[in-house]
DNA sequence: CGTCGAATTGATGTCATTCAACTACAGTGG
DNA sequence: CCACTGTAGTTGAATGACATCAATTCGACG
């Protein structure tokens, strides 16, 4: 596990946290590290996952399908980022979301018991002022803002100016499935900027 | 401070986190209950809270501006519900939430140390495995794959199911402004409703 | 080169918004 | 007690934003 620990999780987890790398070691566990190829799935709709995804290079995607059968998703998660539904892996509940690979990609699988391991190592003051809670909540309500209150253009506007290396990564409709509006849509709203000579990509 | 204690928020911490009374009482330098009048404005746009509220009685909403002037609603927080701007609580920056009471309310003011000090005092494992943030979460959650998958309407049956009492405290104009709809289209989705037989209050 | 999914485009449809008029009702002051 | 005012809610007609459906083009890849 020693050699696992050679990756980005670790790094992150050091920087963020402020611990040191002998004691992430100590968790090591409860992660292991796992390939995906692209297109693969991590997780089905009405499975539980237990575990949590730190993704190490490469990108999934989360979503759901609605009961018209349309998919919508939630969010990407390129390098560093971490995946999982807080509520399948607490309430152990089956997930409505589903996970899967969009790149060829690298994960450290977390087992639950890894971030209590990790709590029980550090003073509770650090894990709970968690910026990754922060980061996850902040992004939400963020994305619920500009579903209230923004237009399609805006939304889109937004996304490459949040995530400007994701339109060289994600295919169209993706986005437009992330936006909340149809590829036609996503189509018609470049052409619109195009035409205001906004660089769109 | 003692007396303050006798409340619905002790209750809460209580049951929800399973620690003795005593020891929520050490936290009681950072907290303390206050009356708003129905109206009034307890978070200001731009203003950097650092506290969170406990509504021990009445009704508060959370809501923001858009850039057309628009106000959406992003909660309402009833008895018993924690109400804050994490974003601006942890960051010490500028809301752009403001949070107003829609009755007459009884809060519990609660300085941001109160849950610093509470998890120095409990092991980090019962405040990592955090409700509230389970429950804010999956809250957030529900909200986009309603907002990206579900039509007016069936977003207002969401709302009548999951906030059953809500419809006899809140106008209508706010139900619609949390739907994310005008006021005039709830009124229609209303009226349709009636005509299936639904009933809606 | 042919195939298949992605992206674009046009024509049309649908749902919700906008704007304006009107009703209902509560609170205010004469 | 009644007119005056303001806010909430409803309704109708016109508009707008995005969806749907269908046809076409583009581009990657075997």
């Amino acid at each position: 596990m020693e050699k696992t620990f050679k990756s980005n999780f670790e790094k992150y987890l050091v920087e963020t946290f402020k611990i040191e790398r002998s004691a992430v070691a100590e968790c090591g566990d409860f992660a292991s590290i796992k390939n995906i190829e692209k297109g693969q799935i991590l997780v089905r709709t009405g499975e539980s996952s237990r575990n949590w995804f730190f993704v190490e290079k490469g990108l999934l995607r989360q979503y759901f399908i609605d009961k018209r059968g349309k998919e919508h998703i939630l969010y990407f998660a390129p390098e560093n980022w971490l995946v999982g539904d807080r509520n399948s892996a607490f309430f152990n509940r089956p997930t409505q979301y589903i996970v899967e690979a969009i790149e060829d990609t690298t994960i450290m699988v977390l087992d639950i018991n890894f971030a209590v391991r990790l709590s029980e190592r550090f003073n509770s003051a650090i894990v709970d002022s968690d910026l990754l809670l922060q980061r996850h909540i902040l992004q939400l309500q963020k994305r619920i803002s500009l579903l209230l209150g923004a237009t399609a253009e805006e939304r889109y506007m937004d996304f490459i100016s949040t995530y400007p290396n994701m339109l060289q990564r994600v295919p169209q409709w993706m986005i437009a499935s992330y936006l909340g509006i149809t590829p036609e849509s996503l189509s018609r709203v470049r052409r619109e900027l195009a035409k205001k000579n906004f660089l769109i990509d």
